[in-house]
DNA sequence: GCGATCAGTT
DNA sequence: CACAACTGATCGC
């Protein structure tokens, strides 16, 4: 789930996927997609009366979200508000403060993210670098060498920040099959069943949310048949998902959802109750959609598990894994990466390993180009701390609105407790617990703490240095986190670097103590295939329907 | 009564 | 095996 709080250090007048609390005075709104935990405060009665009272202030999307989103009428007072925008073409958007007319101007790319339909991230390039917001994404490997506007000429484009879809950012996650490999699997299974005869059909064991559709569509191709849904509302205005979805019950292949009966499924009824026209009992078999992830040693593993006597697990996921993402990183080598999501308890271990080993990796290779191969307490310090003086306004003339928002009296734009800046504040402690959970990559536990930032935003910085900081030890395992989730084994890659190493580089980096990073720079190679999109299974997303 | 929020469930 | 939504309890207005 997405804990982004909003906005982006570099372009703090904008807010993505939240509406809620301080983004209700943003110059400009952005979803990247229309799942619920990206559209916390969208309806809110006081946004509702801002828009009403704005003459600026915009919606921007896609267009296949602004349908979905209307589609529901809790959203419709945003009709006049949004402006949709076409894929991959750059837009100019001016971010006006309407109380003082100041004016910033900032160009905007939406990227097809791969994750639903509708689905993008943005590319913000203007005085303060190039940003990329990820949403929530599934890239394959490579997938940026097909962006053209990820490129400037034949290299990547400099990239300051990336706010990055961390689902999976967690070495247990290494490797997920790629969506054709988990959706032939399904095919073999759905063919298999529904070709024994017309008693035969599948119910697919969907989640209340959009992603799945291009499964509808490929089997729907496949088979030549229509998937019966609850409704085909949200759907029409976009004829390529429409004509593989129907509301009629008497297709072998469901995907529909009630709320009220979905136990009759126990008594081998489908959800919407369909039974066969001459009497004789449907032969169902569920499968369900679930993540299915794996080391980076298992090469090979069936996408589908039996889990009962008719009942299927199929693997399909929405996000990247951590490989992909470790290559949209290593493709993209952005100077700051902002989780949008932060793992708890003992994920957060491997988050934190992860990111600050690739922080430091992408230290080396910044100093190695200004023929430095040291790396020092200070510069990692500054590295941080960059980016609050990049806060300060450098695209527009200072003018008293503006002057006075960086002064004491201004509304605190990431002073708020809840702003979770994780590349601030790093904290590392011994755990005094040996749970049955940890596993024999490292006997640490780190803890990531969202840094306290004081409500005076001056001169205070220098307190925000990346502090490591052995504390007393707290496992941070609850109940609903600690579940079976070990059967993977952990990757050789995650021990990278050693526990004894890498405290040690925490205890020289807290000390101030000059570290070598020298450990093996990743190489910087890119293909430069223009293909525009994918395969069959994107093309879902990259059209705006 | 509505909505926001949280914990628990699927 | 998972990441998004639903349900029900609780609280505030």
């Amino acid at each position: 789930m997405s804990s982004f709080a909003g906005r982006m250090k570099e372009y703090p007048t904008v807010s993505l996927d939240r509406f809620d609390r301080e983004n209700l005075h943003s110059r400009a709104y952005f979803l990247s997609h229309c799942h619920k935990d990206h559209m916390k405060g969208l309806k809110g009665l006081l946004l509702k009366r801002k828009l009403q009272s704005s003459r600026t202030v915009r919606l921007y999307c896609s267009f296949v979200t602004k349908e979905l989103l209307l589609s529901n009428p809790k959203y419709s007072f945003w009709e006049p508000y949004i402006v949709p925008l076409e894929l991959e073409s750059p837009t100019q958007i001016s971010l006006v403060d309407e109380t003082s007319g100041e004016k910033e101007e900032l160009l905007v790319t939406l990227l097809p993210a791969g994750h639903c339909p509708g689905s993008v991230m943005f590319l913000f390039e203007g005085c303060r670098g190039n940003v990329l917001y990820t949403g929530d994404f599934r890239f394959a490997a490579g997938d940026i060498s097909r962006i053209e506007h990820l490129h400037s000429g034949s290299r990547v484009k400099d990239i300051q920040s990336v706010y990055l879809d961390s689902t999976f950012y967690d070495p247990r996650f290494y490797q997920i099959p790629t969506r054709e490999v988990c959706l032939n699997g399904i095919s073999e299974l759905v063919g298999n069943w529904i070709g024994q005869s017309s008693h035969h059909v599948v119910w697919l064991n969907c989640k209340a949310a959009y992603g799945y559709e291009y499964l509808f569509t490929n089997l729907g191709e496949q088979f030549n048949t229509q998937i019966h849904v609850r409704s085909l509302a949200m759907f029409q205005k976009m004829p390529e998902i429409l004509s593989y979805v129907t509301t009629d019950r008497r297709t072998q292949i469901h995907a529909c959802r009630y709320p009220t009966n979905e136990e009759f499924l126990h008594g081998s009824r489908l959800p919407c109750g369909s039974t066969a026209a001459d009497g004789t009992p449907l032969r169902i078999i569920s499968i369900k959609p679930s993540t299915m992830w794996f080391g980076e040693r298992i090469k090979k593993t069936d996408v589908i598990i039996k889990t009962g006597a008719s009942s299927f697990r199929a693997c399909f996921s929405f996000h990247s894994s951590y490989s992909e993402i470790k290559h949209f990183l290593s493709d993209l080598q952005p100077v700051n990466i902002f989780p949008s999501v932060v793992p708890i308890g003992q994920t957060v271990r491997y988050f934190i390993k992860n990111y600050l080993n690739y922080s430091l990796i992408y230290f080396s290779l910044i100093l190695t180009k200004t023929r430095k191969i040291k790396i020092s307490h200070k510069s990692v310090t500054e590295h941080f701390n960059s980016l609050n003086s990049q806060s300060q306004s450098c695209c527009s003339a200072p003018s008293p609105a503006s002057s006075k928002m960086a002064g004491s009296q201004s509304p605190d734009l990431f002073g708020d407790d809840d702003d979770e800046d994780f590349s601030l504040t790093l904290s590392a402690s011994l755990s005094t617990h040996s749970s049955q959970n940890l596993d024999s990559c490292l006997p640490d536990t780190l803890i990531l703490q969202p840094e306290q930032r004081g409500r005076d935003r001056g001169d205070s910085r220098t307190n925000s240095a990346p502090r490591v900081s052995e504390g007393s030890g707290q496992s941070e395992l609850s109940g609903s986190q600690s579940s079976s989730d070990f059967d993977v084994p952990c990757t050789p890659e995650s021990k990278a670097p050693p526990p004894a190493e890498l405290s040690q580089l925490y205890r020289k980096l807290a000390s101030g103590e000059e570290v070598g990073v020298g450990r093996g720079s990743p190489t910087h190679t890119h293909t430069h295939t223009r293909t525009h999109m994918h395969t069959h299974t994107h093309t879902i997303y990259s059209n705006a329907l």
